[in-house]
DNA sequence: TCGTTTTTCTAGAACGATTTAGAAGAACGA
DNA sequence: TCGTTCTTCTAAATCGTTCTAGAAAAACGA
């Protein structure tokens, strides 16, 4: 069994081991020629540089930020919104010369206490649409690593990159109140109905606090009209799909629908298609995030720049020099074809 | 300073240290109401738990796979079929409790050794269209960290999951070939290209192992045609759209673009329409991979299982049970409207 | 030439846990 | 009652670095 450490090759070169250290860490403590051959001499017996744990454990930084995400891992990555946060926080982080850990946020075993977030290496965190008790946020405050999240906290001293949801909301609940829409379903992202079909939700029941900040949006913009909040599962096409289904194959079908992720709208959009509904005309469907597909489907929406919030979440993480800890990054509603008038009855 | 170790809260509750740990790792190995009144304590004074850089020290795990992406970071979220990839391998990370460290390829400094593959505190990697000799590859051999690649790499005993790319190609030059196509341009993903103007590349400066074979598949359905090689640069839709200008605009324009990702195929598509030029008729457009975009273009292309790509990397990865070391997944031609007869001059 | 600064290198103590081997006491069977 | 087996807990070594303080040698200024 080998095991070439560092010792190993200080002993090699008849060295000490701070020195061969140093080669690796700061070249300019110690004499090329030396440092030539330290690095020659750890070439030749296969030493591939300081353990990264241990130098982690040493130095008290693990070169990466961790990154918690709503749900499942894999669900992330089917939200083109998701992917594009991710992207902008990459960019950053490949500046810094930092790693992305990507940890899965599964509840079971937290008491016992082996959950990712606990056994991650990380200096700093982003957290991404998690609701606001969630336990991986006490175990993050505990462990004293800095965080950044994409939701407005109750905590005046938490850093967030944001936008204002219920304004974004409200702007496109006016949309909607103008063309006269009354009867309106709001779908949303949630656990409860991810096993099968599709429940109706009170809004204490949402979760999710961007998801209630944005229903109240829509409801202050629409005091008169009726908001039913209908859930078909996780965040993904599939559940908008069956959310809508639900909706569209009842008695009283509203008149507008409103996903609150364009993932859950395009899903609406795929049941409208089966029933030979006209987005638009028969019915109106909004969504939210304006992901590159929503334009492709003429779907209107509430843009917000996710790229720019990843990169500015990034940017709070790594960058010492950025000193704003709180950023309200701006929206706007897009209106394309498939909202029109509420048809008379 | 408070700094609340194992050790503090042992001696606050008059225990060794082992004890605390074992609490923590092995509760089966103490008393229920020992290991409670550790745990109070522990909750009490603010301790968050094992250090995971100290635990990943001593117990020589990591509790995280690294991913190796081509290029740079931010461009893999731009392709839906890296994406698809990362959705695959999550998803069975998920499965073991093991969170997915991305890091950046970040070609500076190899040398001297601060890149992150040299930081990174993982225990396994997946390398994701990672060119045959990228030092990168080197560094993990020698730290001894095993790997799967989605190439097909030199060594026999390289773990990977990949495709048959000359077969899978050269499906796709049958289906061209049996059209009448004469005159090929491939467009590929290229360094060189990516400050500003298209290059045209030899077999020899491609780089990629994929695309070369990809290329050479080509090339043997193909034997009567003329194969150009042209890149606009990385793997993005502004590349395609660059490269296939400069083809577009030059004297003799090919009847077929093969893109070697759909991305780059998606890019040429943009040029075309700009140029008033109907895919299918006036030139032959052809893609790889069958990203979902693919399809709502109506692009002929060959279809990879991205996802179980993913999947089976985790699991030879992360699976003790897995035996198979190197699995070849199936491709299939997927002829749609973008492709047609070789227009007669 | 002699003190002073700079360069180059080293000893030894952390960093915060896990592991191995084994001690002390309780429980057990005969 | 005595030996044996569990259960419960501990002491000490170890993981592989980096850091702090300082020593030895070289270079410098006057």
């Amino acid at each position: 069994m080998p095991g070439v450490t560092l010792k190993t090759v200080a002993k090699a070169v008849g060295v000490s081991p701070s020195t061969v250290s140093n080669a690796y860490n700061k070249p300019d403590q110690l004499s090329t020629a030396l440092r030539e051959r330290i690095l020659a001499t750890a070439r030749e017996l296969g030493y591939a540089g300081p353990d990264a744990s241990a130098r982690a454990l040493r130095s008290g930084k693990a070169g990466a930020v961790g990154v918690l995400f709503t749900d499942k891992l894999a669900y992330a990555f089917s939200d083109p919104y998701a992917v594009g946060f991710l992207a902008g926080l990459a960019e950053v982080a490949e500046e810094f010369a930092t790693s992305l850990l990507l940890m899965p946020l599964s509840s079971t075993d937290i008491a016992g206490g082996s959950t990712a977030v606990q056994q991650a290496a990380i200096d700093a965190a982003a957290i991404f649409c998690v609701p606001g008790g969630h336990p991986a946020l006490d175990i993050l405050a505990n462990r004293g690593i800095p965080a950044v999240s994409t939701d407005r906290g109750d905590h005046p001293d938490l850093s967030w990159v944001a936008i204002d949801e219920v304004e974004a909301a409200a702007q496109l609940g006016e949309h909607l109140a103008r063309l006269g829409h009354r009867e309106v379903v709001v779908l949303v992202d949630n656990a409860q109905a991810a096993g099968g079909r599709p429940v109706e939700l009170t809004l204490d029941e949402v979760g999710y606090t961007d998801c209630e900040l944005r229903i109240r949006g829509l409801q202050k913009a629409m005091p008169d009209a009726r908001l039913r909040i209908v859930s078909g599962g996780h965040n993904a096409i599939a559940s908008g799909l069956r959310g809508a289904e639900f909706v569209l194959d009842s008695q009283n079908r509203p008149t507008a629908i409103v996903g609150l992720s364009d993932i859950l709208a395009l899903g609406a959009l795929e049941a409208m298609k089966v029933r030979g509904l006209t987005p638009g005309r028969d019915l109106s469907l909004a969504g939210f995030d304006d992901i590159p597909a929503a334009s492709a489907a003429g779907l209107t929406t509430v843009r917000q720049p996710i790229k720019d919030k990843g990169r500015a979440v990034g940017r709070i993480l790594l960058d010492p020099a950025s000193t704003e800890r709180q950023l309200l990054m701006p929206t706007q509603l897009i209106v394309r074809s498939s909202s029109g008038p509420a048809p008379k009855h």
